[in-house]
DNA sequence: TTAAATTATGCAATTAGTTGCATATAATGC
DNA sequence: GCATTATATGCAACTAATTGCATAATTTAA
């Protein structure tokens, strides 16, 4: 499991509220990590009953007290320890795989829709993405050599996505024929 | 949930046991689902409660009795429901690309070494895909268009493989830089 | 001006997935 | 000759993740 440590290593960048942490996910981070507000309210609980991040309650007007999460020295210790050991290679579970496999039991045209459709949300991810990276080769040196390590990531990201894009094209063609 | 509706599909392809499918998801469709013996047996097990699969016991010397099971009508028709419904975009949780993302917080050997381990898998993985497409390019015509769909998830499979190769090239690059 | 989205959190219940254990033979490799 | 891998299934306990509900003010867009 390391939603733990992915939440360990975005407050050892910087401290931040659920809130925040799910909007990164959601936003910038979420071509390698996602996850629903509920696992993030909940892990923050459980991190925090370890002592590996502790909490300030920052007041609001008007809006809910955001609590303000930053992690501790035990913390860091923690994402040593974990960055030290081996993690799994990715496991893929994908229903749009699963679809067209499938697919000689539908008609052509719910396919090619349903593909068109995936094909708009990974091109709106893809842009996004690309935005990103604008902004970070627009940083001076020394700034990119700061972000280098998140930049690969973003990277991953981008080369991901126009491969996913490729090929969605390639079986668009497919389909057709 | 499409660990369901994945056995279901596997299964109007061609009759199983637990033991048929586990060996599908561990090799040739590893690129697109993946699950556990347990995962499959227990789902399994509540398909055929729900009247979607039913199973003939196969008699072996040695070996524990195989279990085959087949897709129903009743089956069909909710493969059939799901198809024609929206899957979601697949949601992926990358551990290393967590790792790298805190990477300063360890060594670069060690980051180096991961992802060469990574490579390494990868690499596997897309040697068996492109087997598999060798095989399927050396097929007639007529066969080539019956599994035209799997066919192209197939091609998900190595496009991906030979994008992630690709990214870790450039990724080891800048670690050393 | 009214509806919708954003900000901000969390409980409770359920479903999905993993891990550990358990069994038992045959075939393969060293 | 011995260890490992493959074949074949499954219970029980646990952890992880999702869904539904709940609250409540502010900002933004139609």
């Amino acid at each position: 499991m390391s939603l733990k440590h992915a939440i360990l290593v975005l407050l050892e960048t910087e401290p931040g509220s659920g809130y925040d942490l799910l909007k990164q996910f959601n936003n910038s981070l979420g071509y390698f990590w996602n996850a629903k507000h509920q696992q993030i309210y909940q892990q923050l609980k459980h991190l925090t009953n370890e002592a590996l991040i502790t909490c300030d309650i920052e007041q609001q007007q008007g809006k809910p007290d955001k609590k303000i999460y930053k992690i501790t020295a035990k913390g860091i210790h923690e994402i040593k320890e974990w960055l030290s050991q081996r993690v799994e290679p990715n496991k893929i579970n994908d229903a749009l795989l699963v679809k067209l496999y499938g697919g000689h039991l539908t008609s052509e045209a719910n396919l090619l829709s349903e593909l068109e459709r995936h094909i708009s949300l990974h091109q709106q991810t893809l842009t996004k993405l690309l935005t990103i990276e604008n902004k970070y080769l627009s940083l001076d040196d020394e700034l990119q050599t700061k972000f280098k390590l998140p930049y690969i990531t973003l990277r991953r990201g981008i080369l991901g996505e126009q491969a996913w894009l490729a090929w969605a094209k390639e079986a668009k063609g497919m389909i057709k024929k």
